[in-house]
DNA sequence: TTGTATGCGTTATCAT
DNA sequence: ATGATAACGCATACAA
């Protein structure tokens, strides 16, 4: 007969107590003397029980089980190898601890909202993890009145009850501008993300800022992060009077995008236009010109918030994480400004 | 006081009748008069009970959820759009059923063996997909051991008890040498994923009868599926004694790397050498020249996977499944064979 | 056709 | 201080 694995009712019997004081051994709570402690784990081992996931889970209320719910368009996510590493990371923790990680899809047929009470319908995970924060999220509402535990991907624009794991974006594009600027360059753009969402906005702050620090003339162009509105916006702003020699683009997919735009024009990049992407993607490596870009290191980001979340569920108080600064590969896509007639003489 | 919510206990009080009624009532299993059960389904609505997810799981052995394992290296799987569509299908039908899917990241450090083993202790979820089928493939086996239902994504090369749902890989393959040969093409190469992937090693025949068919010259080149082994084969092939005047990619991202190959040897494509790729990505319609391609249903491969699995958890007997065949996009990367002195004499 | 007992780990409550 | 007991929520084999 196929012999069933060993209850708690079991190392009970065998150790002589109750399946109670079993527990009280198990999760080293007060109640139980050292020796019926040492006794009880002694049979356990012995037997080799370990106690049922799905009961744990019964009569505690927990399901050991994380949420992630990927909400932008599929065509910009699926590009986006973040994730791919980000969640690599989330694993690299939640495996040790014996957690699983749902992943949930918001599509346009299937709200985001709902996708969240789906997961808390049940319980079905004990906390998630927000990513691509936007202005006013209504979602961090939504998932605090939902009563899941959450760790937010950067600081909310509002106060939370939740920990943040966050990056400075804004390092990395500043020092994208500064790498520009010392090569010359006078008239600058930004192809920046959705305003409405929290990155995007910083690093097109930044953006700004940091063009204002170095006295150039800058300009920002908001896109849905699609290689689609990417090509768009680089033909629009290299069609205007005073078109831009270095163009700063808000991810890698967008930039390689853009450098096909100025091909079709025949200009020479870095010879006409200087270009720095956003995420260092393998691909961007292998595109020619190879793609100047900025880098996050993703997978610790993934292993931080997995802890800071492990943490919250635990009740551990709200904290806030700061992880190292982007840092700026120089690769080949930019050089120094073309010495053209043309002076710096207008914004738009 | 926080009002509990109802369980079966009140449902049945309220009913008049026992516990296990009122589970037989539910899940419609013989046993219950028409009329008593049409009483405990009216007390359930009104009280608005659902049964505890969590008990149903304890006392099924069922978790209601389904895993997926992703063994490829980051940075490949991490540019590869299929899988996000894939996902958003696998969920338009779970989120249906009340399932879940977990995601497991197998890497360097987490065989991809202890990740289904992980995936399987406790049972953490009730089946499998199994992607990227291998030669042999070691992990049908072990899956097979671990208890767990499953489907495969591609027919396996040995008789297993688990259902497969496939596209012909081979009629895209086809049609890019159909298409190449058309215009005149000659001397063709395939750019390959690793042999010992099915999928891979489907292209890599389809390639190589099609050429004969057309009565080409080929020569295939493996590759791991990244852009850094796409770009170095393509140098291999460009180097050689009669380079191919056409490439078949066997993805998308291998064919942009290998376009900016062509490109810092000043080969102009498709003017000296035509491209085709597989997948087609968003990004591979705005890189200059935009890229023909294979496009595959990703969203339905995985909306048909998903129910297939949930048919093998209910015991439902194996079936293969096979989805539309692939379909060509030519775009610009593609166009007439050179007219130039080399004949086609040699091989490789 | 319907009721009962059992299983699973945790924890509140009770008994030494 | 130390330990036992019962209840939780559901499905199901078995008894009635």
């Amino acid at each position: 007969m196929p012999q069933q694995p060993p209850t708690i009712t079991d190392v009970a019997r065998e150790a002589g107590v109750s399946k109670g004081l079993v527990s009280f051994a198990l999760n080293d709570r007060p109640g139980v003397s050292a020796e019926t402690r040492a006794r009880i784990l002694e049979v356990a081992r012995e037997l080799g029980w370990t106690p049922s996931l799905r009961a744990r889970s019964l009569s505690t209320g927990r399901s050991f089980a994380c949420g992630l719910v990927l909400g932008r368009s599929p065509d910009v996510i699926a590009a986006d190898p973040f994730f791919h590493s980000f969640i690599a990371g989330l694993e690299d923790e939640f495996s040790m601890s014996g957690q699983v990680l749902v992943l949930a899809v918001a599509t346009p047929g299937r709200q985001e909202s709902e996708t969240y009470r789906g997961l808390a319908v049940d319980k079905r995970v004990d906390g998630v993890i927000v990513t691509d924060l936007r202005a006013h999220d209504p979602r961090l509402e939504l998932v605090d009145r939902l009563g899941l535990a959450a760790v937010t991907l950067g600081v909310p624009d509002a106060e939370t009850p939740f920990s943040s794991v966050s990056v400075d974006d804004g390092a990395g594009i500043h020092a994208a501008v500064r790498h520009l600027s010392d090569l010359g360059h006078r008239r600058i753009a930004h192809i920046a993300g959705p305003d409405g969402m929290l990155h995007a906005r910083t690093r097109r702050q930044a953006f700004e800022s940091a063009a204002a620090e170095f006295g150039l003339v800058a300009a920002s162009v908001e896109t849905d992060f699609s290689a689609a509105e990417g090509a768009a916006a680089t033909g629009a702003l290299l069609d205007g009077d005073a078109p831009p020699t270095a163009i700063v683009y808000s991810n890698d997919h967008m930039a390689i995008a853009g450098l096909g735009v100025a091909r079709r024009r025949g200009l020479s990049v870095p010879g006409d236009l200087s270009i720095t992407g956003y995420d260092d993607t393998e691909i961007g490596r292998y595109v020619n010109p190879a793609l100047t870009s900025v880098a996050t290191d993703a997978r610790e980001w993934g292993r931080v918030a997995a802890r800071t979340l492990l943490g919250a569920i635990e009740g551990h108080d709200a904290v806030n994480v700061r992880l190292n600064e982007p840092t700026l590969t120089v690769r080949e896509s930019t050089g120094p400004a073309p010495t053209d007639t043309r002076g710096d003489r207008r914004d738009r």
